[in-house]
DNA sequence: TTCTAGCACTCTTTTACTTCGAGTGCTAAT
DNA sequence: ATTAGCACTCGAAGTAAAAGAGTGCTAGAA
């Protein structure tokens, strides 16, 4: 059934209002804002209850939105926010002068999410699966080279390797050209102990180097897979009411901390057209975040990788404002990452792609 | 003036019963322990309130350590503790394979140490000044090469580069050379403006490409410099009860989870013999830190680096079991990286010495 | 002397009880 | 349909009393 516009307004107006003090909305505080008398609303509110979107906490006390409410709000009510000068600057400026590796960059962007909304933030990459594309050794000395490996994400991997015994130029030329006819174009999984064993076979190793170099690679692989997210600003979670209560606060700070639960609850799929998703309370999967809501906005990551960035707060969030942030912010980085548009600066006219470092 | 034996031994039930339970103690709970009646243990507990070593929260409550109650405890009264078997179990398993680059080994370090302290924790490694050793320039095709970059603490760095025009295969060579020629042996501050200039009218180089190489360059040997800290566990501080204050706990949490403030407090030298050192309550130089206590341990990380692992709780911190915990992850850690003792597995028998990742 | 037992006193914590007020639900009038 | 009025509910805040833990002091025992 459809709300009247007022029963709109009503709802509008109770989550906003508990959105901004945390206190229960009265009737008397909706009258003037509404226009009609505070009778009137209580009668709204008290369908609003019936109907579902408004919950009392106890029978005394003002209305507070239930999930539902909130629900409704987001999907309908909700405006949209535009974020002000100041903050879209502040986003712009943070972002600028990124051509660092993504790692770091992800820490820093968990960071300025967080700093701007004021709630915990995480932020990860997804990667495709991934292969190497060709392999490079470079010879230091008689105990040392190093392993060089170019993947298909255009990402580096590199790692020293000191021996015990001496090698000359000419095996590290044959591993070369052995590793990349049998290592190249295959993802970790697709390495198995017999095509070791055959390299092994291939090039008269007695020494284990070829096992060392293979399980190197399947490191890179198996580390390019796995997306590294980052949580940044758990402590901005004491600030909010909700968690006042210490054990309740830990509980959750815990959770998110290890940011591998988090992951559990990122449906890869979902988002809006927009880029959007906001989870409510129950509509969450992890126990640990049924009392909690998470905003999460997509960006495009270049060569097919898709990003997520978000952020975790009590049910009571500031919808609209985190999602005018996050949306900004996702935009930002999809300029970045995905060069839809062009960087300033010699650095990035230059280099487009940046590596990524050995596992 | 030397205390006397009883009276070391009421201190120490003072403190370590305050550690247990957060509570004062009173003459009555320390009665039998000691071995006479509460009348002579409140006499002797109010000579070392005016010695400055107890301390009463009110005039009807038991005694609290003052810090330098907890001082003379650290440096004269406490027992080491040996760990549990299970304990020393627990260390080893995670440290065993343990060849991971030394970013992510520092991560795993302090969520380690966070988790068998109870305590948030932190861990980091210094490094000397480092300078690129030698450059190799792989060329992958006509858009695309990557620098490698060995630097002298044996970490490797790479970049891949990407160039919006074509170059030959002879241009990179030159490069490589004039790189070998111009930029090893220099640490970031010597790399000046009039080097990277001559060095591109040495190349020909019209398009940059010095630059971008040179400040990629400066960049790793910078990044090398710094040490990466990491933190974890800060959430721990909630179960402790001194922080069921939210603000309390908001504050030190949040000065915890930006570490560099941290390392403002780490007197690079300072430690003990025993590579420990406790800083108790207002011996914490930052204001943050004047209710809290830190202890620490140094670690031999090899190649003349010294790295710290530490851990941030309130005064009445359980220092005995923390140091012991500290020691042995730190002993570990000197194993492991300064390879002082032959760690096992074929990774380890082959590779002494792990590369790092580009910046 | 040095220690102990006893006791009055202090100060926090806990509990019970009261008051206060915001907000509701209902009814009757507009 | 809306509104004004009013009795009622229920948590929050405040107050008072009681409980309890621990001290300091004094006087007597070892």
């Amino acid at each position: 059934m459809e709300l009247s516009e007022r029963k709109k307004k009503i709802l509008t107006a109770v989550v906003e209002g508990y959105i901004a003090t945390a206190e229960p909305v009265g009737s008397k505080a909706l009258a003037e804002k509404i226009g009609c008398s505070s009778a009137t609303i209580r009668n709204e509110m008290s369908e609003l209850v019936s109907m579902g979107y408004l919950e009392q906490p106890h029978t005394s006390a003002g209305r507070i939105p239930s999930p539902a409410g909130y629900r409704l709000y987001v999907n309908e009510l909700m405006e949209k926010q535009k974020l002000s000068e100041a903050e879209a600057a502040a986003i712009n400026e943070k972002l600028a002068r990124k051509d660092e590796q993504i790692e770091r960059l992800m820490a820093e962007v968990g960071q300025l999410t967080s700093s701007m909304t004021q709630y915990p933030a995480y932020a990860l990459t997804m990667k495709p699966p991934v292969a190497v594309k060709r392999f490079d050794f470079i010879y230091v000395d008689a105990n040392t080279f190093i392993v060089v490996a170019l993947l298909t994400d255009n990402t580096v991997k590199n790692k020293l390797i000191h021996l015990p015994f001496s090698v000359h130029q000419e095996q590290i030329t044959v591993l070369s050209s052995l590793f990349n006819a049998n290592f190249t174009g295959v993802t970790d999984r697709e390495i198995t102990d017999s095509i070791i064993r055959s390299t092994e076979r291939a090039a008269g190793d007695t020494y284990g180097l070829v096992a060392v170099v293979a399980s190197f690679t399947i490191e890179c692989l198996a580390a390019a897979r796995t997306a590294p997210l980052r949580v940044a600003g758990e402590s901005q979670l004491l600030s909010q009411p909700e968690f006042r209560d210490p054990d309740k606060a830990h509980a959750l700070m815990s959770f998110i901390a290890d940011g591998s639960h988090l992951m559990d609850d990122l449906p890869p799929a979902g988002m809006g057209t927009d880029g959007l998703r906001v989870t409510i309370g129950p509509e969450n999967l992890a126990q640990e975040l049924k009392d909690s809501s998470v905003v999460m906005a997509s960006y495009d990551a270049g060569d097919g990788m898709r990003g997520y960035i978000g952020v975790v707060g009590p049910t009571r969030m500031d919808y609209s404002g985190v999602a005018a942030k996050l949306s900004y912010i996702a935009a930002g980085l999809s300029r970045l990452l995905a060069g839809t548009d062009a960087p300033e600066g010699l650095n990035n006219k230059l280099v487009l792609k940046e590596s990524d470092r050995h596992e």
